[in-house]
DNA sequence: ACAACTATACCGACTAGTTGGTATGTAATC
DNA sequence: GATTACATACCAACTAGTCGGTATAGTTGT
């Protein structure tokens, strides 16, 4: 007798892309089948194609989630309250070397992960993505202006700065998945710190 | 009259792994098929599975072939003959940042794209991929000790500055296949060069 | 010098299983 | 009673990998 328990109606879509999140963490978008996708979520192909005119299509939907979720996380934090701009900035590194704590495919990025794959074959997922990455260093480019403001450094602008933290972010991780060891990640936002603290004279 | 101009004996393997590097950097590992590999290659399937007992055992040697291809490079150039191990850094920076004038598929990076889909699925192509990151940055780290050793920077390794090269480049190329546009890439640079004048007071 | 043998390099048809996607049906909800 | 949210059965195209065969190069005995 086997028990079959279904996915209560309504809840298959938000299903499909939370099991898109952990397989294409795991094993990519394009090693991805539709099939798995079903078998993990607990729903058939049916409702995929409910929900989804296709597989790309769910790509885009899985990137735009990936966007708002981490915003949103980012923007819920206590780190946004400090009096300081560059306290903030500190907290934030603070925040993502935490992170870091968790497995592997835990930390990492989804867009990241799905624009290597996707960056010449699916504009859809490649524009997804740039949102992705686009809205991460936007959480922290408001920061860096307050204290550039405050602070200016000659030649050095909030944007091409807050570009080094998704540099860091994404580099950190590949390294972290080639040298299969977390730490690489982490040192890449001691040695941003670092650099920021000489930039900014603390 | 379809004239079949066959790869002359001897060469299917060569052309198999050159047709592997451009199509991975173009498409990814999992979505590139062996018949596509062998219709690039002008080659057929038999000479396909006579070289590589998989299409895994392919992936091996696709990332092993890079990482001499890219080693071989980075020891012919003329930069490795200056005198200051400094200048010798600044000089590496320049040339990454030469190769970053090609289109986004040439300088992408073989070894950084094939992780992200492997490091989970394949501990063979994973283990290649370390081997070739390794390898990147084993040649910055020779001239950052002898940097070191000269001016020592408290709290700073050879090693963890050496990772920051690779975090730079990987990191700049999933940026600019992101936003489609090689200047993150280019900045990457520019700020670690500024970071390391900061360090050794340059 | 040449035939006989062996090993390597490659060809191309085939297969069993998987792929993304569709057509049609049905149960719940408005 | 119409729309939404699924389920099930199905399909053509493609997947990695196999297998029997052939063409070429090297080796060896005479």
């Amino acid at each position: 007798m086997t028990t079959v328990t279904r996915v209560p109606r309504g809840e298959a879509r938000a299903r499909l892309i939370e099991a898109a999140r952990s397989l294409v963490r795991h094993r990519g978008f394009a090693a991805t089948s539709v099939d798995e996708l079903c078998a993990a979520a607990g729903v058939t192909k049916g409702a995929f194609f409910h929900h989804f005119p296709s597989k790309e299509a769910l790509g885009v939907a899985l990137v735009d989630d990936w966007t708002a979720m981490t915003g949103a996380m980012f923007a819920a934090h206590p780190y946004n309250t400090k009096a300081d701009p560059l306290d903030r900035v500190f907290a934030y590194i603070d925040l993502r070397r935490e992170l870091l704590g968790q497995p592997l495919p835990e930390f990492s990025c989804v867009a990241g992960t799905t624009v290597q794959e996707s960056y010449e074959t699916s504009p859809p997922i490649r524009a997804a993505a740039e949102r992705s990455i686009r809205s991460g260093f936007d959480h922290v480019r408001r920061h860096l202006e307050e204290a550039l403001a405050a602070h200016p450094v000659p030649g050095i602008t909030a944007d091409s700065l807050a570009q080094q933290f998704q540099v860091a972010t994404q580099g950190g991780i590949i390294l972290a998945k080639a040298l299969n060891d977390p730490a690489p990640a982490r040192e890449a936002f001691d040695h941003l710190e670092r650099y920021l603290r000489l930039l900014f004279g603390r």
